[in-house]
DNA sequence: CTGTTAGCGCATTCAT
DNA sequence: ATGAATGCGCTAACAG
C-alpha cells in the first residue's frame, strides 16, 4: 500500500504527531526538524490520505457542483471555470448533472451529502427547496446560481436577466424595430420570467404594445425555438426582429431562418442570449447578450469558499448567514455584432 | 452534528456492529432487526459517512475523469454519460479538466490519487505515462479513452479513427470527388494519426494519389480550419470536398465557406467529424462521421468497473492486468445528410 | 445471530 | 518543541 505519515515518521525516529505538525505547516515544529521531515516524506512519496483527514478534521476538500446539463454553453463555462478555481484553491470538483428533474435532484444532493461535501453551488430546479435548507442546517454551505429557490433563503448568485432583457430589446428598438418577437424560457424558472419582464419594460417604455403574439415562451430545446420561430414568421405581420432568450431554440431559429432563405440581417434581425463560440464564428455573427456565465462561475465559487472558510475559522454558531440570504447580480453585456440591422431608413415608408 | 451509527446503535438498543450488519445488507443480520434498523434508521435520518467507510474499506466510492475540456463535443456526452453511469452504480465522478496540458495532467492526476479515487478515465496527453503506471502500480485502475499513452501499457479504449476516416472518405470517393481535401488534428495524438491513415488508405485503394497540399494537420481549434480552408480553397485546383476531421475546426471552415459564399454541397461537399446538435440543426444539416462519443464512454465504465470490482472480490495480486493492457475500438458510423452531393454527371464532363 | 475488540490514517489534546 | 494518547465513524475479524 501507500506510504503513510507513521512510515515516515518512523524513518525520520520522530512521532507521528511530530512528523504530522512538521508537514502540516503552521510551524508548529522546529525549523530544522521540519525541512528534515519534509526532505523524508519527498524522498519517500508520502501523499497525505485525504480520507483520513477528512474523517479527523470534518472536512473533505470536495465541492459539488449541480447542474442541468453539459450541452448548454453556459453550463459547459460555469463547470470549466468552477473546477479551476477550486482546484486552485486546493477543492475538487464532484460534477452532478441532474437534467433539471427534481427527482434526480434530491437524490444527487442526497449522495453529495453523504460525501460530506464543504459546499456546494447548484442551479436548482425549485422543488427541492427543503432539501437544500436541509444542507444548510447540517453546516454545508450552498449556493444558488443562474436560478432562485423560491423555498429556500438560499445565497443566491445570479444574471442580471431583466437588465440583459431590457438592454437587448432596446438595442433592438433603437435600431428602429417595433415589431419584436420573443423567444424566451419557461416562466416557471427565474431567468424565464426575468428576460421576460425585461423585454416588457424596455416596450412600454418606448410606447410600444405589447402583442402577446409575438410572445413565445417554452422549454430549453431547439425544437421550441424551431417551432415559436415559424409560428412568428407565420403572423400576419411578422416581426422585424427576433430577440431569442432562450439559448438552446437558437438552433432552431436558425434551421428555420435558413430554410426560409431568410437573409439575416437583411430580412430578419436576430438578437440571441448567452453567448457561444457558435455564435462569434457563424456568418453572419450573431449578436448577443452575454449573460455572464463565466463571471456568474467566479463569483460563486468566492461567495461559497467565503463562508467555507469562515465556518472553519471561527466554527461560530449554526453557519446560517445571520444577515438573512444574500442575493448577487452579475450584469450582463451586450456584445453587437452582424445579426441585426437598422431599420432607420424604413422610415422615409410613410 | 449528524446523527452516526452509534446512535442508531442505541436507539435500537443493539451494537455498533449488530446495527453496521442490519444496515449493510448482505443479510449478515436477522429479518426482524434488520427491519426495525432499517426503520430506527429511517427516523432518524441516519446517513453512512462515506468518509468514515472509506477509510475502513478503502474504497471511495469515487471515480475520476479527467478531459481536455467541456467545449469538444465529444467530451461533453462523455462527462455527461460517466457521471450518469457511476451515478447509477453507486460511485460520484470527480471531474477533472487538464486543457491538453502535460504539467496540469500530471497535477490533477496527484490530487486525483490523493483522494484515493477507485478508478480512473483518462483522455491521455501522452506525456505523463510514469505517472499513470504508478497510480496502477498503486491499485488503481485506470482506462484511457480516445487517445493512447504510448508510455504506459494501459487499457485503452478508442474510437476506430482508420476505420471511420476511411469509411468517411470512400464515402466521398463514391460521390464521384476525386480531390478531397483533409483538416484533421495534431499528428502526436492517436486520432489525429489514424483519421489521417484512414484517409490515405481510401484514397489509395481508389488509386487516387495523395496529394499533400491537401493535407492540413493542426492544433484543436476553430482558427486551424478557417486557415486551412482559405489554404485550400485558394489551390490551383481547389477541393470538391472537404473532409474535416478535426471536430473544434468546423466551426473556422463553416465561416470561410459563409464568407465566401459558396454553398454546401453544391459548391463545395463538406463532411465533418464527431457528431453534434449544431450539425444536425445547421442548414444544409452536416453529414458526419460520428465517432461514438456516448459508446465510448460507456465501455470506458464498463471496462473501469469490471476491474474496479474485480480487485475488491479477489484482492488478487498487483491488480494488474495479467493478459496485458487490452485495447478496445468502437466502431464509427457515417451519418448521411446534406452536406456532400454527388459529382456523378461530371462523368460526363471528359 | 449478535456483542466485543481493534484498527483504517490522521490531527489534536494533554503532558512533558 | 516533542511524544503519548485519543477518537473521527465505520467495518471486519473474533468470540460467544
Amino acid at each position: 500500500m501507500s506510504v503513510t505519515l507513521k512510515d515516515v515518521a518512523e524513518a525520520a525516529r520522530v512521532s507521528v504527531s511530530t512528523a504530522s505538525r512538521a508537514l502540516g505547516g503552521g510551524g508548529l515544529a522546529s525549523e530544522r526538524t521540519q525541512q528534515r521531515l519534509l526532505r523524508i516524506a519527498g524522498e519517500l512519496g508520502y501523499r497525505p490520505n485525504t480520507i483520513a483527514r477528512g474523517l479527523k478534521t470534518g472536512q473533505s476538500r470536495l465541492v459539488g457542483l449541480l447542474i442541468h446539463n453539459l450541452a448548454n454553453a453556459s453550463f459547459q463555462v460555469m463547470a470549466e471555470v468552477v473546477q479551476a478555481r477550486l482546484k486552485a484553491l486546493g477543492y475538487q470538483m464532484l460534477l452532478c448533472i441532474a437534467g433539471d428533474d427534481p427527482q434526480q435532484e434530491s437524490d444527487m444532493l442526497g449522495t453529495l451529502a453523504d460525501h460530506r461535501v464543504d459546499g456546494l453551488i447548484v442551479v436548482p430546479t425549485g422543488r427541492n427547496g427543503a432539501r437544500l435548507a436541509q444542507l444548510e442546517a447540517g453546516d454545508i454551505p450552498v449556493v444558488c446560481v443562474v436560478r432562485r429557490d423560491d423555498e429556500a433563503e438560499l445565497e443566491t448568485v445570479l444574471a442580471d436577466d431583466p437588465q440583459g432583457a431590457y438592454a437587448g430589446t432596446r438595442y433592438l428598438i433603437g435600431l428602429g424595430h417595433r415589431r419584436i418577437g420573443l423567444i424566451v424560457g419557461r416562466q416557471d424558472t427565474t431567468s424565464g420570467r426575468e428576460r421576460l419582464s425585461g423585454y416588457i419594460r424596455a416596450l412600454r417604455e418606448a410606447d410600444i404594445a405589447v402583442d402577446e403574439a409575438l410572445i413565445h415562451a417554452g422549454r430549453y430545446e431547439p425544437e421550441t425555438g424551431a417551432v415559436a420561430c415559424r409560428k412568428l414568421l407565420d403572423l400576419a405581420t411578422p416581426p422585424t426582429a427576433l430577440f431569442v432568450a432562450n439559448h438552446e431554440s437558437a438552433l432552431g431559429v436558425l434551421r428555420v431562418t435558413a430554410e426560409r432563405r431568410l437573409s439575416i440581417p437583411d430580412d430578419l434581425s436576430l438578437l440571441c442570449y448567452e453567448d457561444t463560440p457558435w455564435f462569434e464564428w457563424h456568418r453572419p455573427a450573431i449578436s448577443v447578450v452575454d449573460n455572464g456565465a463565466r463571471d456568474l462561475a467566479n463569483l460563486a465559487v468566492d461567495r461559497l469558499l467565503h463562508r467555507i472558510e469562515a465556518r472553519n475559522g471561527h466554527n461560530a454558531g449554526n453557519g446560517h448567514n445571520a444577515e438573512g440570504a444574500r442575493e448577487y447580480r452579475v450584469g450582463a453585456r451586450l456584445v453587437k455584432r452582424d445579426s441585426c440591422r437598422s431599420l432607420a431608413p424604413q422610415a422615409s415608408e410613410a
